[in-house]
Parts: structure tokens; C-alpha cells; sequence
DNA sequence: TCCTTAAGAGTCATATTGACTATAAAGGCT
DNA sequence: AGCCTTTATAGTCAATATGACTCTTAAGGA
């Protein structure tokens, strides 16, 4: 009846005090596989074992702020490389007990990197590292609920933005790109059905100029392309099989 | 250099207390008009101003249980009534200024709701009411920003989900299914296109036996269907036009 | 030189959509 | 009663988009 009704009374009472984090689930491909960057927790609890990156917001920081900060010290990456990664909010996680030490509320990322850098160790006794998707066990607190949730996100959007483009360095071949998805979703694509859906669908890519052909390994040597304007994708890369789970 | 780093470490002043709230937009259809539930505020800052209802999280509470609190508290729906509702986390808004008076973390929520109840008005001064979307004029903190990823995500959703029948009664007439798509993406529809599109996705609805008609007012009596078991749709229902923004 | 691998150009059948036409079945009016 | 309006529902047809393949080109490796 009386209970506390925001954003009117602020009692000091009325509400119990949060500590907000952030947690990041840090995607990139590596060798054809999808890999996560992981830290190895030093201290109790789940002394150990895997966790997310992550840490506090600070005072008077935003969430997405302290993300990208975190991002780049777990990383190693500059400042300004990490601010043009895609960083984007995933969810944010409430449960009671989801640490069981105090009452913390975290605000989830998932976060798209290309050319994946070695990470730095953490200052602490942690190590980062880039582990493939699935291998790791179970990870710490509610951990796998959020990578689960990230990876199910990542797979989703796929199919009707342009965020495959944000896997791949600035340069491209379609060849990279159709390994995006084929990574993530687990499939394998028509390569030549991939590529006319990309190339069709205006503003997803644009052609590079110059020397128009670059050589990375075996086979005919691909064209390159920048990611286009577009941020959508109309109509949609659905998956085959149609069921998006 | 030494920021902390989460989860290792916690150090009781090296975080902020913060104040975690729930913010809720809750839309319905009212006379073939999107409706948002609003209330008015009594107290600075922002007296006068109509704000999206809301609360803060209790000690023991996750944000999905505090947003169903406050939902039933505001529209006096019943406790087993609003477990009923669609309600799904929108996103969480964290700037450090969002409230002048302190630091709080909102937790956001969508909430459908088909056929209305007249909201109960709040204990305190405020007034509680369904407004048309888009005839409030700017709502207090940042809940303007708030209201519209609300409205973008849900008709964002409406494309590849089975999201609309959350707007219709148990059994509905495709019709008023229609109605759903069309006041959110405020276009109209091919009437005969809709529906084929309707039936022909497995599961979207299922068509509801006995007394197989039902007039509700001008025209050819329609049939009743109630939501089925899919949840996604495949291919989806893409707005007109393509773009959607 | 031959084999393997991948890019890139096409073809063809099928599935899905968008635009329309037509009929049916109600209520409201005159 | 007779007509008009409104909405549901059944089809048709052409334009698109997709999935399954084939074929050629241009590398690298053995």
C-alpha cells in the first residue's frame, strides 16, 4: 500500500543501496572459430574459474562508458581503436543472488572485435584469454546465461542488420564475411547465393577501388569491399532451416 | 591503473552506492489508437510533468519482479493478471545526470496489455492515465528517449515475432490482429495478404471451434482465432516499404 | 602439369509477396 | 424492402527473392 513510488518521495530509506557493474561478452573469430575473451578469477568466489570481463561503473560514468573503458584495459586495445568496436547493450542481470556477496546489478555488453589482439594479462593475478565458443566450462555467477544470451543476440541480429561487417577488419573479402556467418550460426552457406544476396542488397557493401584483388591464401584471389551506409537489412540473410534458435 | 577491476577485489569504497529503479512503458490499443500508460507528477523535479510509471527495486527483488509490482499497482490489474502480461526488458539507461537529484540506474521495461483497464490514480497527488502515443508532449528525466525505443523495438518485433497477439484479448479476429500492425507501424495493410500470410505461418494462430463467428460491429461477421505455439515467425512479416525506421 | 581450393558468373524451379478482383454477409439508411 | 457501406474471405497473376546447381577463372601446392 505504502510501498515507495519513484520517482516521487525519495526516502533515503526507501531504497537499498545497488553496486552497478558492467559485464562483457567479447566476441571475435579466430581460425574459423567463434572466440570469447575470458578473465580467470584469482579470488573467492569461483576462485578459478572463467568469468566475463568486467568491473564497476564508476561514480559518474555511464554504463556504456565504463564498458568501453573496460574493454580497452582487458584488451589492450587504444582508446580510440576500442571506440570504434561495436559495443552494444545486451541486457541487464538482477537476480538477487546472482553474487553472493552483495546485492549487484549488472548491465551486460556484447562487444564485436576484428583482428583479435593478444589480451593483456589483468594487473592481478588473473589471466585474459581468448577461449573458443563452448569450450570453456561453466563459467562464473551467471556467466553462461549472459555469453547464452550474447551468442543467441549476435546470431538474431545476423539476419536483419549489417553487424556481420563489425567481425571484419575495415578491408573485406566476401569470403570473410560469409565465414561470419557461417561461424556464428553453425552452417555453411552457398557461396554463390551469399553473394548475390550481398551484393544485392543496397548499401551492406561498397567495392574497393585501387588494386582490386588481394591474395590471402589458396584460390582465386577475392575482390575486397568496405562495409556500405546501411545499417539494416530489408528483406532479411535469413537463416536456413528457418527456426531462429 | 588501479581501478577496480570486477569481480576480484571488492573493496567497500571502491564503488558507489546507486539507487536501481524500474521505468515501465506500457503500451495498448485503445479506439484504433496506440495508448501509453502515464502518470503525472506531484513533486519536483519535474512537477506537473507526465512521467512513465515506475519504482524502485526492493532489497530482495529482481527488476523483472519489481516491474511487475508496479504494473499492477498502476493499472489495478490483479497480481495473477499482470503474470499474464507480456513484459520484457527494453534496456537500461544509466547516464550519471539522468536524475538531478541522484545517481539511479533504470531498469526499462515494455509491458502490452490488450483491452485497458481505466488506471487506478496513484495514492499521492499524481494522476495515473492512458494517453495516445505521441500526443503527451515531453515527458519528465528521460523518459521521452525511454517511450521511443519502446515504440522502435515494439514495432521492430512485431516483423519476426508473434509479438502482436500480446496486444488482442484471448481470441481475436484477424482483423483486429491487423489493427495491431497497423496502429503500431501506423500504415495500412492488404487485407487478403494479411491474412494469407497469417495463416499460412505454422503457429502464429490457431483457428477457435464452436460457435465459429462473431460480430462485433459493421461488416461480415469474422472468425476467431486464438495465439498459437510459435513465438518467432519464418519468414517474417516485413513493414511496407522495407526500411524500419 | 595436375589437383585442390575458392571466387565469381549464370541458370532454373520454387516460394513468397504485392497488387488486385470478386463474392459474401453483416448494419445503417431512405 | 432495397441500396449503400463496411469488413471478411476466396482467388488470380506478375514481380521478387531464394535454394540448388553448373561452369569458368585464378590462384597455391605436390
Amino acid at each position: 500500500m505504502t510501498t515507495p513510488r519513484a520517482p516521487e518521495g525519495y526516502d533515503p530509506y526507501a531504497f537499498a543501496p545497488f553496486a552497478v557493474t558492467v559485464d562483457l561478452a567479447v566476441l571475435t573469430l579466430r581460425e574459423e572459430r567463434l572466440h570469447v575473451l575470458l578473465v580467470e578469477r584469482g579470488q573467492e568466489p569461483y576462485a578459478g574459474a572463467w568469468a566475463l570481463p568486467g568491473g564497476f561503473v564508476l561514480p559518474r560514468e555511464s554504463a556504456e562508458a565504463a564498458a568501453r573503458r573496460e574493454l580497452a584495459e582487458e584488451t589492450g586495445l587504444s582508446e580510440a581503436t576500442v571506440a570504434g568496436l561495436h559495443l552494444e547493450q545486451l541486457r541487464t542481470y538482477t537476480e538477487p543472488d546472482r553474487d553472493p556477496r552483495m546485492r549487484v546489478v549488472s548491465v551486460a555488453f556484447t562487444a564485436l572485435v576484428p583482428d583479435p589482439p593478444e589480451p593483456r594479462g589483468g594487473g592481478d593475478a588473473a589471466q585474459a584469454r581468448w577461449i573458443p565458443y563452448g569450450t570453456h566450462g561453466h563459467l562464473a555467477f551467471d556467466h553462461d546465461r549472459i555469453l547464452a544470451d550474447a551468442h543467441e543476440r549476435v546470431g538474431a541480429k545476423l539476419e536483419y542488420t549489417c553487424l556481420a561487417t563489425a567481425f571484419c577488419p575495415p578491408e573485406f573479402t566476401l569470403g570473410e564475411l560469409r565465414q561470419v556467418y557461417e561461424t556464428v550460426w553453425g552452417v555453411e552457406l552457398d557461396r554463390p547465393n551469399f553473394r548475390r544476396k550481398v551484393l544485392t542488397t543496397p548499401g551492406f557493401v561498397q567495392a574497393v577501388e585501387g588494386p582490386p584483388r588481394l591474395t590471402g591464401g589458396r584460390g582465386k584471389p577475392a575482390a575486397l569491399y568496405r562495409a556500405g551506409e546501411a545499417t539494416t537489412l530489408h528483406p532479411p540473410l535469413l537463416r536456413p532451416e528457418g527456426r531462429p534458435a
